[in-house]
DNA sequence: CTATTTATTGAATGGCGTTTCAAAAAATAT
DNA sequence: ATATTTTTTGAAACGCCATTCAATAAATAG
């Protein structure tokens, strides 16, 4: 084990800390005080450990992104039919949504409330980008494989289903029925034949 | 004419330009010099005229509101066959979104960047609300003149035209290829047969 | 035990952000 | 002309925000 005093928090449980606050307040919205509360530090430890409240919104944004994102697609790598895996994400997503405590997604708010170019927008553009590739993909195997019969092109059906990710996102925010969200999927699903 | 000193701002000018500010770097994003020096005018007459910050922001989304949103509950209210109308809606701000210098929409950022539950956040929801309301009530009118043969609920497919209108707000933001939003545009209008 | 390394603590710093205010300006009413 | 009303101007007030830093604490190496 190296020398020095051992650190006493958690860098997991510190970001996670950050995570929900930035998630929750926006960058702009949250002050160092909100953070250091949440993440149980003083500035002095937060400082030497993330460097500053910038690279410490990129580092919530990526575990965010790890965490979530990952989860998202590892539903889209499974041996079930094409089909099958995408209409297990879009519900699964749905899900979420409805249970969810209506913050919507991190990503997404991210792309709103950060400017454009910026690094933090640009990680959160990537993370979009691939998972809309990933449904593409899997749209592509399923065309080949015979399932897909609809007459659409992947690519338009990927950014349907990928717009509708993003819609009903927003959505969790102003609905309170959940049936809204969950009609907004059966309606997408439709078209997955 | 009513004595005093005359105003040497015009009202909705001033609100234009803080629209635009607002619009851009969210409401925490923007400081009031920002707002000051895009409305030229000075913090004294600024307070005068419009009361605080919060204030502002509300009266600029109220703006934003009107004119946007106003256009697009016109579209509904014409007397084209009610499929023909959705589909210039879907259209229109489809189109809008690959043109626009893709800051999206006011009403989504306020969404996303205000407190749940905030005036400010209920404007939005409102809005939102109200636009959805008219596409269900549409779709029932064409399923009444047989127009609409889909089996699936007015309900339904409103919601999915709601969230799709605010997903391709958001790929507004991630896509520089305007053929993903044209293309997610094509394959929901599919579904309005 | 002493030197070295690394982390914690929280007060202090400096700047920026929102808001107020008193003085000056520009109009009208009598 | 003078009083009255309303707006403009911009400096000042005041607090909060992000960040730094010197003192202290807790560990290891030799």
């Amino acid at each position: 084990m190296s020398r020095g005093r051992p650190r006493c928090f958690d860098e997991q449980e510190a970001l996670d800390a950050a995570m929900q606050v930035f998630w929750e307040k926006g960058y702009a919205g949250t002050s160092c005080d909100d953070l250091l509360t949440a993440m149980k530090m003083n500035s002095g430890s937060m400082y030497c450990a993330f460097g500053d409240k910038e690279k410490l919104y990129a580092k919530a944004l990526q575990h965010y992104t790890r965490q979530r994102f990952g989860k998202l697609l590892q539903i889209l790598e499974t041996d079930a039919p094409p089909l099958d895996r995408l209409r297990k994400l879009m519900t699964a997503v749905g899900n979420h949504m409805c249970h969810a405590e209506s913050r919507g997604c991190f990503v997404v708010n991210t792309l709103v409330d950060s400017q454009e170019h910026s690094p933090q927008s640009e990680m959160a553009r990537q993370a979009l980008l691939q998972l809309q590739q990933a449904i593409e993909d899997t749209l592509k195997e399923a065309r080949k494989s015979g399932d897909l019969t609809n007459p659409l092109r992947p690519a338009e059906l990927s950014a349907l289903l990928s717009s509708t990710l993003q819609g009903i996102n927003l959505m969790s925010r102003t609905q309170t029925d959940e049936k809204v969200i969950k009609g907004a999927v059966k309606a997408v699903l439709t078209l997955l034949y």
